[in-house]
DNA sequence: CACGGCAGAGCAAACGTTTGCACAAGGAGT
DNA sequence: ACTCCTTGTGCAAACGTTTGCTCTGCCGTG
């Protein structure tokens, strides 16, 4: 009963044609203001929506940024969606949401069905599986914007946006050295991320920076899952001089090692320390929650990654200048107060 | 350089018309074998991708669910997507985000371009503030359906899937009386929530069967802001006889609870304990969490969503027979090991 | 009076698929 | 030898917009 109200209707109850309808409703300067005006009244008086798929095709477009990542629940990763939410929906985008549970053929996937849908824009942080890319390379020769964000892999030619994990990791440790640790463990990522390097190389600066020795034995990698960051902590923790603070990959991390340390009766932040990056909001309701956190404003990293997005899709499609943008926001150091 | 290949292009190459294409590509048995074969492969080898635009248009669908949540940062919805995620994506179909920020006004807004979008679905969780549901029924005459989740408003023909926090609430208020507590307490949500009132409801249905009162001092609403919350509690504390228990409306509003409590010197899970609802991962992680949470299965709430959208949408479009459909979780009461 | 220019509006093609119907050729049944 | 299916394919319209071009008056200028 409910028949789709288009264009052509309202051109047929207004004895006009289609393509002055179209003009009107765009407000195209060639329309008399009267037709426009009679346009407009009945558009609305009809309740007309303009399909977005019939624009879309003729476009070209689709008016949709698909976001690709690992975890939604995630807070990170969550707040990084919440800024580009935010400013995709301000510019009429679309965001589409895919997780690839860390797994590297859900991504694989993924990206594929992308390239299908032929979206405007894709933002990636990639699984931490993934060590190739030429499910990513797909896109680009496919002639579709990539933003990689947070977890950026080498050697892609293509817009990036992060936050610089090494000066993080540096702060982080000079800050701890700063408060009379001598013995800073650090608890890294896995080895493909190069988040984990940048941290790897900040740590050790800021350690030969203090004159403190870096010490196979109190650098340990984790794969990121909790049972795995136990193991590696409790060796941290068998060592004969055990560290007196721990700089960890993450807020999780960070908190499962922490209760490793409590089973084995270590007072948190007296016998042993934490600093960790991301600045979960929760730990802000912790008895004894990591001394300090390197926030790395997930919110802005969301926004610019769609900012990319809107200024090669928004200005000319080529302009023959690749150009790609890589932007490294700044981390900050937030110290909670005890 | 590089066209945009088409069904056109493979027919020209192949000497065939597009519409064998059409059939060949979607195995119509109309096509010979040998032409079906010829037809895959030169798609194949051109990389041809069908433009979902343009079957969009032609079928007039979208092959798009939006999903639209006050926060997608809370740990309950962004577990909820990602249930939806999971199963949308094997369905071939799109999750598109929306975050009303519990405001009325952005809802509007969102919803009505997904009817101009003309989606083929919406799940839907409302804002805290709203209270007038014509947005949602204009989507309802749209023809577009229509699942609402958790926060389900009254009246709105449609379907629904939730949790029983009725039968939550009476669980949770039952177990601190078989621990022992007498006066507990409600720190329940805002009026305008239908969980509100279901809480409230199991909340004195349990309390008179174990033949405690029903105090009014000892029921509080908070509007879920960590200010409000913090009010309502210091006014608990300050009654009388303060409570013993207290029945949180979700884990965020315990925990900002809780600090409340301690700023006031009181030992949490000793002079006073929680139970609340959500489930919170990190809780896991703290020193005194509440003794005990109503898990509401967002995951499981998120699937479910998907399925009735599929039903409808796979199925004939309408049979004649509306028969909304309305799942009720069994919640389940989640007692932490101390 | 002739001509150029301009404002306002319409025609029709295009975007890439899908699909009802028509069509041709061949084989089988009468 | 005639009709009548069957099998495989093509024609063309449709989905709802957008947009380059054309067309018709009309006004002002020379």
């Amino acid at each position: 009963m409910k028949e789709t109200i288009t264009i052509k209707e309202i051109a047929r109850r207004l004895h006009i044609s289609p393509s002055t309808v179209s003009r009107a409703l765009q407000n195209n300067p060639r329309i008399s203001p009267a037709t426009r005006e009679a346009v407009h009244q009945m558009a609305g008086q009809l309740k007309y929506f303009p399909s977005t798929t019939a624009r879309n095709l003729r476009r070209g477009k689709t008016g949709v940024f698909a976001m690709v990542l690992p975890e939604i629940r995630e807070n990170f990763f969550s707040e990084v969606v919440n800024g580009v939410e935010e400013l995709a929906f301000g510019h009429q985008y679309t965001v589409a949401l895919y997780q690839s549970h860390d797994l590297f053929e859900r991504e694989r996937q993924i990206l594929s069905v992308l390239a299908a849908n032929q979206v405007d824009g894709v933002m990636l942080s990639v699984a931490k599986e993934s060590q190739q890319f030429d499910h990513i390379q797909n896109l680009l020769d496919r002639r579709i914007p990539v933003v990689l964000f947070d977890r950026i892999p080498p050697r892609i030619e293509t817009h990036q946006v992060g936050c610089d994990m090494e000066k993080g990791a540096y702060e982080a440790t000079k800050w701890l050295a700063s408060r009379g640790f001598r013995r800073i463990a650090l608890l890294n990522g896995p080895h493909p991320l190069v988040a984990s390097e940048d941290r790897y190389r900040g740590y050790v600066r800021a350690l030969l920076e203090e004159n403190l020795p870096v010490e196979n034995a109190l650098i340990k990698r984790v794969d990121l899952t909790p049972d795995d960051t136990a193991r590696q902590m409790a060796q941290l923790l068998s060592t004969p001089h055990r560290p007196d603070a721990v700089l960890a990959f993450n807020d999780y991390v960070a908190l499962d090692a922490m209760q490793v340390c409590r089973k084995q009766g270590l007072q948190i932040n007296a016998d042993i320390s934490f600093v960790s990056f991301a600045n979960l909001p929760l730990t802000a309701y912790m008895d004894h929650s990591p001394l300090a956190s390197v926030e790395q404003h997930p919110y802005q990293i969301g926004r610019t990654a769609v900012e990319i997005l809107l200024s090669v899709t928004e200005s000319g499609p080529d302009e023959s200048a690749p150009a790609f943008q890589r932007v490294m926001l700044e981390p900050e150091l937030v110290v909670r107060v005890e």
